[in-house]
DNA sequence: TTGAAAGCGCTAACAC
DNA sequence: GTGTTAGCGCTTTCAA
C-alpha cells in the first residue's frame, strides 16, 4: 500500500520562476551556487566539464545575475549617475541621448538627475545616487562651492565632470577647448569680409565665456579689427537673450554685418529679433551660432555654428567612469575636446567691405 | 591590577562612516535594527520615547536606507523604468524630462532605455531593467507584437503604455485624444477661411495616425469641404517628410493654402521646403504642426500647433505606476489626455477666399 | 576542484 | 514593545 509522503518531495522540478536565480542554475547542473559564481565570473579553479555544464544551464534557463544582489555584495551594480544641472536646456537632452549610448555600450546603466541648480535639490539628489550604490558619477557643471564634491570622493566614488572644468585632484574632467571654439567663430566671419562684428555671450561670470571670447576677439584681431564694447551683448544662454540682444545691438547703431551667439538657442533668437526687424538672414546680417544643434540645420535659413562633439564628450565621459570604476587605482585625467566648424546657409560673404 | 580585555569592547565609538547603515543607527540608540527599521518604516508598535531617540539618531547621522538592499529584500527599490523607442526624436526628450519630474516628486528615480525599434535589444533592456528589481515600467511604443510584454506581465510588474495605446487586460493606457487632435487642426483652418487643404500625416499603419487623419477629415467635412487624395502626404515624421511632402504638393499643384503635419518637426520641413521655393509663410501657404514642442515658438515665423500635454502625459503615468506599485490591488486604467491649440504666426486667414 | 558559511543592508515572522 | 532570526541573490573567504 502507497502512502502519502508527509512533504513534498526535495527536490520539486525546476520551478517556473520567470527569472531564474543563481541557486536554480546550482540546481539544475547539480553544485554548488559558489560554483556557478566562479565560472560566471570567469574565474578560475574550475572542471572544464563543470564549467561547459554550467554555461550551457545559464544559456537554457536565461539565467542572468541579479544587479541588485550583485550591487548590495560587491559595489559593482553597473550603474553610473547623471546629475544635469537643468533639463529644459536642449544641449542636455542632446547630452542624455550621448551618455545612454556609451553607457549601454558598456554594460552600464544610467540614472539620471536634475538638480536645478538648485545646492539643495543637488545635495538630496545625489544622496539618492549614493543610496542606490552608484558606481560612478558624471557631473555636469557643478559650481566651485558646490557642497556635494567632498562628499563623492571621500566615498571613493569615481568622478567626471563634463562641459565645465572643476579643478580637483581626484575628479576628472572632459571639456571643450573653449578658446579655440571662439577662435574659429571669429576666424569664419573674418574670412567671409566681415570687419565689423558683434557677440552675444553666456553669463560672463562663467570662465567658459571668457575664453570663447578671448578666441573670438584674437580671430577679429588677426584679421586687424577689433571687438569693440557696444558690439557685445552679455546674454544668458536663452532664445529670450538673443532677440533682447538684437533689439539692443540695432538701437546702438553698430553697423554690425554679423553676429556670434555663444549657443544655437541665443543665435536662433538672434534671427528671430532680425525676421522682426524685417532684416534678412545672411543678406543683410550674417548669424552664426554654437552647439551645432540639429535643429540648426531645419530652421530657414540653416544656421552655421561651431561643432560641439557632444557624443565624443559622453564617449570620453563613460569611458573614463568605467574605467576607474574597473581598475580603481586609475588617477584622475583631463581631456579636452576639438571644436568643429559647421558651416550653414545663415552666413555669407559681407556685401560692403567696410572701407 | 588591570588586565587587557582579551578582545576589543563590544561598543566600538560611532565608526567614521561616510553613510550611515542601519546597525549604525541601531548601535547609537542602543537598540536592534528591527526597531530602527520599525520606525523608518512608520509602523506602530513602537515606544514614543524609543521612536523619538530613533528618529533624533537619523537625523544626527544623517540616515537614510539603502535603497539596494530595501529593493533586494522586499521589491521596493523606488525605482521605475523608461523604455523608449528611439533618441533622436525631440519628443521623447521632453517625455524624458517630464517623466524625470514626476518620478522625482514621488521619490522615484528612473531608468532610461532606449529600444531603438529593435525588439532584440527591447528585450535585452527589459531584461537588464528586471535584473535591476524594478518596481514598474513605463513603456511608450510598444509594437502589438513585443515579446517583452507578457514577460513583464508574468513578472506582476506594473505597466502603462504611453503615446500609443496597446489593448491588454494587465497594462495601463495613458494617451491622447487624437481624433480630436486631428479635428481641432482642421476646424482651426478652415475657421481661418481655409478650403483648399492638405496634410502631411505620419506612418498610416500606425493607429493614431489614422485617427488624427479622420479627425481632421470631420473638421473639413463640416465647413463643407473634402481633403483630397492628393493633398494627403504620407510621411515618416521626421523633418525629411516635410521636406519631401512639400515638393510633391507644389508639383502637383493641388492648389493649397494650408497645410497640417503631423508633427512639429515635420510642419519644419513644410517651413523650410515653403522657404526654399521662395513661398512665404503664412502669407501664400498657412503651415501647421502638431506636439507644440518648443522649438516652435523660436523659428521664424512661429508654429501654430497642436498642444501635446507631454507633462500631463509623463505626470499621469508616474501616478499610475506609482499606485499600482503602492497598492498592488489596483486594476489597469486607461487615461486620455485632451489636446490643445496653440496658435501662434505660421497660420493665417486665406487671402483670397475660394470662390 | 568544490562546497559550506558568512555577510552586504535591510525587513518581517516569530519569540519573549 | 522589543529583540532574535532568517533570508532576499549574490560573492568570497576558508576548509575539505
Amino acid at each position: 500500500m502507497v502512502t502519502l509522503p508527509e512533504t513534498l518531495p526535495e527536490t520539486l522540478p525546476i520551478p517556473i520562476k520567470v527569472m531564474a536565480s543563481i541557486r536554480d542554475v546550482a540546481r539544475h547542473v547539480g553544485c554548488s551556487t559558489s560554483t556557478v559564481s566562479r565560472v560566471i565570473n570567469a574565474r578560475d579553479g574550475v572542471d572544464p566539464e563543470t564549467r561547459r555544464k554550467v554555461l550551457e544551464t545559464v544559456e537554457l534557463l536565461g539565467y542572468r545575475p541579479n544587479l541588485i544582489a550583485q550591487g548590495l555584495r560587491v559595489r559593482r551594480g553597473k550603474l553610473i549617475g547623471l546629475v544635469l544641472p537643468e533639463g529644459s536646456a536642449h544641449v542636455f537632452s542632446v547630452i542624455i541621448q550621448c551618455t545612454l549610448e556609451a553607457a549601454y555600450q558598456r554594460g552600464y546603466n544610467i540614472i539620471i538627475v536634475n538638480s536645478h541648480e538648485d545646492p539643495d535639490l543637488e545635495e538630496r539628489y545625489i544622496q539618492d545616487l549614493l543610496r542606490r550604490n552608484i558606481n560612478g558619477i558624471i557631473f555636469s557643471r557643478v559650481s566651485d562651492e558646490s557642497r556635494v564634491v567632498s562628499r563623492i570622493v571621500d566615498e571613493k566614488i569615481p568622478m567626471v565632470v563634463i562641459d565645465r572644468a572643476l579643478e580637483h585632484e581626484h575628479v576628472s574632467n572632459v571639456v571643450l577647448d573653449n578658446y579655440k571654439a571662439g577662435y574659429l567663430a571669429g576666424r569664419h566671419l573674418t574670412a567671409l569680409g566681415h570687419r565689423r562684428v558683434a557677440c552675444v555671450t553666456g553669463p560672463m561670470k562663467i570662465a567658459l565665456c571668457r575664453e570663447r571670447l578671448k578666441g573670438f576677439r584674437d580671430a577679429l584681431a588677426e584679421a586687424a579689427t577689433t571687438l569693440t564694447v557696444d558690439c557685445i551683448f552679455e546674454g544668458g544662454f536663452q532664445f529670450q537673450s538673443g532677440l533682447e540682444a538684437v533689439q539692443t545691438l540695432l538701437e546702438r547703431r553698430t553697423g554690425c554685418t554679423a553676429i556670434w551667439a555663444m549657443n544655437d538657442m541665443m543665435a536662433l533668437g538672434v534671427m528671430k529679433g532680425l525676421y522682426r526687424n524685417r532684416l534678412k538672414v545672411p543678406d543683410d546680417m550674417s548669424v552664426m551660432g554654437m552647439d551645432d544643434h540639429e535643429f540648426g540645420s531645419m530652421t530657414a535659413p540653416s544656421l552655421t555654428s561651431i561643432h560641439y562633439p557632444f557624443n565624443e564628450l559622453a564617449e570620453r565621459a563613460v569611458e573614463i567612469v568605467a574605467r576607474q570604476i574597473e581598475s580603481p587605482g586609475t588617477g584622475a585625467e583631463t581631456v579636452v575636446l576639438e571644436p568643429g566648424l559647421t558651416i550653414r546657409h545663415s552666413t555669407a560673404r559681407v556685401k560692403e567691405p567696410v572701407t
